[in-house]
Formats: C-alpha cells, structure tokens, sequence
DNA sequence: GCCGTTTTCGGCCCGACTGTTTTCAGTCG
C-alpha cells in the first residue's frame, strides 16, 4: 500500500512528539516538525518521488539524514527511530500533549512523579487533587486541566469552516467596532489568509486612548469562558467553543502586527530570518534597527523594508512564495471581478430551489455574462436527476428563456455523472447538444485508489468531457476525499484537454489549493464554480475565488474568467 | 537535525500571558 505525504508529516509529527517528552534537543524536534510540514505542502507524492529516485535534500528542511529516514519509512512502511521511542514512553502520553494547557515538559513531570500515561489517568489524579501538589503545579493549573478534559469529552475539535468562521465574525466584529477610541478592526489569521477551515480568529484592533477595549471584548454576550486576559492580547472561548482572540496595536505598528498576526507562522519565521540577515528585527510592533523602528505602520512598508515586494495573505504558507518575491515572480492573483460566469449550478429541474430564469437573473444581477445550468442526471435519483427527455425539455426552456436576456446567455450544461466502469450517465448525442459537460462521481466513493484513478481517466477519454466536477468529493469535516490519484489525473486532463473544476462551495473547496497549484504547473485550466442549488449559493464564489488564490491562480489559469465565446474553444477537445 | 553573502560550526523567530514563585518556566500563537 503506497504511503500518502499526509501519512509521513504524521509519522515524523509523533517523533517529534515523543522527543519532546523524552526532552531531547529542541532544535531536533523542530527539525522533525519543519520536515513535517515541507511535506505536508508538497504536491507531488514523497513516494513516487522516491521510487524515481528524486532527491530529497532539495526541499527546504530536510537534510540528509532526515532524507534517509523519510526513505526508510516509505520503503518499509516503519520507523525504527519512532518504535524504539515507544518503546520508552507510552503511547498514551502523546495524547496529555494535545491537552491545551499541556506541553511536552509537564507531560513528562506527570509522568514521572506520579506514573499517569493517559487520558483517565489524568482525569483521576485531577479529581482527587493530585497535580496541585507537583512542584511548578498549583490548584488553577489543575483546575485548567480539568475544564480541558471535559472540552475534549464532549467535542472533537474539530476545525471549523471558514464560511462559518466568517458568519461568527461579523456580530463580533461589529460589536468590538462599538468600543469607545477604535479605529482600524480587521480579522487577520488563517480567515484573511483565505484557509478552507480556521482553528480560531483573530483580530487585530487599532485605538486610541481605548483601555477599555479588552472589558468590552470579554463582556461580549457569546463569551463562554476568558481565557486569558491583558493589556494588548485577551483570548475567549465562545460559547461554541471557538476561540477569539484580540490584539491591540498602535497605529505605527499596524502594518507590522498585520504581517504578525496574518501568518503563517511559518511565514513569519521566514521573513524575520531574512530580517536578521539585513541586521533588523522583525516582531508585531515593527521594523527594528537597534532600537529604533524603522518601519511598521503599512504592510507593504515591513515587506519592502526587507527587499520585498508586497505578499498577499493567501500566499503566506512559506510555500515559495518567498522566493518568488525575491525574483519578482509572484502571481497576480485572480480576483472576483475577474469572475464572468458561473458553470455549475442547478435548478429546479432537479434538487435546485429556483428556477431556470430566476438563476440566470441573480447571475446577470452579479455582473455575470453567463450561466450553465447543469443538472444531475438520471443516475442520481435521489436528486430527480434528468432523464434524456428531461435533458431535451430543459434545452427547449432554455433557448426561449435566452431570446428574453440582453447581454446574458444560459448555457445549456449537465452534471452528468461518471458510471462505475468510466461511461458517462447519458448518450454521446443527447450530450453533444449541450454547451458544456460537467462529470462527476455520486457514488462507490470507495473503489481501490487504481480503479477510481482508472474509472476518471477512462471517462475523459469520451470527448464529451469537459469538465471533472469536485475532483477527490471530499466533504470537509464530513468525507475523506476518495483514493485518487490527484497527479495522474491532473496529467490526463492535459493530454486530453478537459479542465478540472475548484468547487466554491464551502462544505467541498475541492480542488484543495495544493491541488490548484498542482493543476497550474502542470498547465490545466481551473474553472471555479459554486454548484448553486439556490440563487443566493452563487455567493459562495468567494470562497472558491479565495482556495484559488491559494492555490497561486491567476486570471488566465481560470477558465471562467473568459467570455463565453472564449469557454467554447477551450472545451473543443484535440 | 538543518543550514550557509557571518559557509562546516554555532547558531536556530519573538513576544504575551499565566501561574507559580519572588525572577521565571511553561505554553501558546
């Protein structure tokens, strides 16, 4: 069984885990963290890279060593390094390290002194008083300890959703903007940098003379619990369980908390080395040359005070993007407006809210020069999916609907499904009627990664096929993506001229941004649709246009960003 | 364990907040 990039970051995450606890060097656990993540971001597979004997070294963070080591674990699917270290510490205290309270160094005091190396363990010492006792401990440590179990109890934290995250934001946002003295309030985090989930908020204020900032943060009616509580940084947990925090900065350090708070992490700790090179200090307050800030209150002022060219947040993973600075490479970034239509959506023919012209009128309302209806077919019953003479009544509304639209066209479009052995749902000729053929799999989500691969491929040899509908179906939170494998698939799309779709609707993103990326270097045209089944989905174009921008598209990788004219020839099949 | 316009050793991002201890370690982001 081939292992996945997501499978050796966990590998080499756990080491780094166990060697904290067993208190090793800690530039070694980070060592083992950064590799970690290299290849979690790489979107080409470390095993195929491997079996083409690939060079390893090249990535940033992994050297030869650790280049052996990732060897060792795809060719033997083990980690001699990992199982002698579990050999030496239980399993279970990799879980106390996930308790938010608990880092390495008092997971390792617990297990010491009193011999407790797992979750119920700890619970009861808790309970009956035992960690106040332990030298550094005390009763509100131990009583943190507590709060946290039960949390972990009753709810899996899980990441939440940036459309969600966003509808959070907005009361808040507007209640914070209520303190007396505020000026500047923007969420930065994760949510500006555009992720498909975020872990928490934060949001950076700007005021003056506003002591008050932080009682009226905290008094906010959906606050659950204070986490902590100071002059510049106060963090919540609200009554969700989602965590806010709020930071306040001074007007000539924005810019510079902006950078700070806007991440990555890794981001950050790449731009403030660069600093060190030039002799400054880089931290949330500003630009420092000994003492004196040199820059700060713009974002493009701290970038440029480094040689940089301005970064936008949804670049900022560490992912290239630094290099590309520096060669003066970066993307320009596709935006909404660049948007001119949307080719997926659905309509009351099927499991769709509105009708036909109600969909195209909040299109044309948009700024949009078109819209595809493209409905299930029949395979999907669940849905109502179009039988042919469904298919043949829709593209009769169709036209007569169009003769009433200025400036405005209804493509005639299907979301037709993939059949288990590769065919598609629907006869070639009916298909050929219609100005575009979105294909998708709804079901036997769990073939072997070889036979999805196949059945996909294999569908993109009719030349119907136009465009892959959610490419892996994965559901966030809810479905792993089905085994597929993205590379392959990208590549067949480019020899047989299809495009691959970046599904905007919140609950999917899917192409993911690795994937986008993926999809550009090797030269396949992205189409960024939402997949309405109501008018006011078609909102959710944002959120694809911001995966996107993640995923390092311009306008020209975006197929929607053409006329509808221009769509036509890209669909003609070589 | 990685890395190099301070190149093969000696660094490794930086600061806020909490709780415990009394000057700071641990944790987090």
């Amino acid at each position: 069984m081939p292992i996945h990039n997501s499978d050796i970051a966990d590998i080499l995450n756990h080491t780094a885990d166990l060697l904290e606890i067993q208190g090793e060097n800690p530039f070694r656990i980070r060592a083992y963290r950064n590799a970690a993540r290299t290849i979690q971001n790489l979107s080409k597979s470390v095993a195929e890279l491997i079996s083409e004997n690939g060079d390893l070294t090249k990535y940033s963070g992994i050297g030869k060593d650790l280049a052996g080591k990732i060897e060792e674990i795809v060719k033997s699917g083990s980690f001699r390094l990992l199982d002698d270290l579990k050999k030496n510490i239980p399993e279970g205290l990799s879980q106390l390290i996930d308790v938010s309270g608990l880092g390495a160094k008092r997971v390792a005091k617990i297990y010491k002194e009193l011999k407790i190396s797992g979750l119920d363990q700890l619970k009861k010492a808790v309970d009956s008083g035992k960690i106040r006792d332990l030298e550094g401990f005390g009763k509100k440590t131990e009583q943190n300890i507590k709060e946290e179990l039960e949390r972990l109890g009753k709810e899996q934290t899980k990441r939440t959703k940036i459309a969600t995250a966003g509808q959070i934001a907005a009361p808040l946002v507007k209640y914070l903007k209520r303190a007396k003295g505020i000026k500047d309030i923007t969420v930065a985090g994760s949510y500006r940098r555009r992720k498909e989930t975020v872990r928490d908020l934060d949001i950076l204020v700007t005021c003056n003379r506003c002591s008050n900032i932080m009682d009226h943060f905290t008094d906010y009616e959906d606050v659950q619990k204070v986490i902590s509580k100071g002059k510049t940084r106060s963090s919540v947990l609200l009554r969700s369980d989602f965590q806010v925090d709020v930071r306040v900065v001074q007007q000539v350090s924005y810019g510079a908390a902006m950078v700070y708070f806007t991440g990555s992490k890794e981001h950050n700790i790449a731009i403030r080395k660069i600093g060190i090179k030039k002799k400054y200090k880089l931290n949330e307050y500003g630009v420092f040359k000994g003492k004196k800030r040199v820059a700060g209150k713009t974002e493009s002022e701290v970038y440029k005070k480094i040689n940089l060219p301005y970064i936008e947040p949804e670049l900022r993973e560490n992912r290239g993007e630094i290099k590309a600075a520096q060669n003066n490479r970066l993307p320009k970034l596709v935006e909404r407006d660049d948007i001119k239509g949307d080719l997926h959506t659905h309509s009351s023919y099927t499991d769709g809210r509105n009708t036909i012209e109600q969909m195209a009128r909040a299109a044309k309302k948009m700024g949009y020069q078109y819209i595809a209806i493209s409905d299930h077919s029949q395979h999907v019953t669940v849905a109502g999916g179009l039988k042919p003479k469904d298919v043949r009544k829709q593209i009769k509304e169709i036209d007569k609907i169009n003769d009433t639209l200025k400036g405005f066209i209804i493509l005639k479009g299907i979301e037709v499904d993939i059949l288990e052995d590769g065919r598609l749902d629907l006869p070639d000729d009916l298909l050929k009627q219609l100005h575009v053929r979105i294909c998708s799999i709804h079901y036997k989500f769990n073939l072997s990664k070889q036979k999805q691969t196949e059945r996909i491929i294999r569908a993109m040899d009719n030349p119907c096929f136009n465009i892959l509908a959610h490419p892996t179906g994965r559901l966030i939170n809810e479905r792993y993506p089905y085994d597929v494998d993205m590379e392959k698939i990208v590549k067949a799309a480019k020899e047989k001229g299809c495009l691959l779709e970046l599904n905007a609707h919140p609950d999917r993103l899917d192409l993911n941004d690795i994937h986008c990326k993926m999809a550009k270097e090797i030269g396949v045209k992205v189409v960024v649709n939402t997949d309405a089944h109501q008018t006011d989905h078609l909102n959710y174009m944002r959120f694809g246009i911001g995966q996107a921008r993640r995923g390092w598209l311009e306008a020209e990788d975006v197929a929607n960003t053409k006329s509808a004219k221009q769509l036509m020839k890209l669909f003609k099949r070589k």
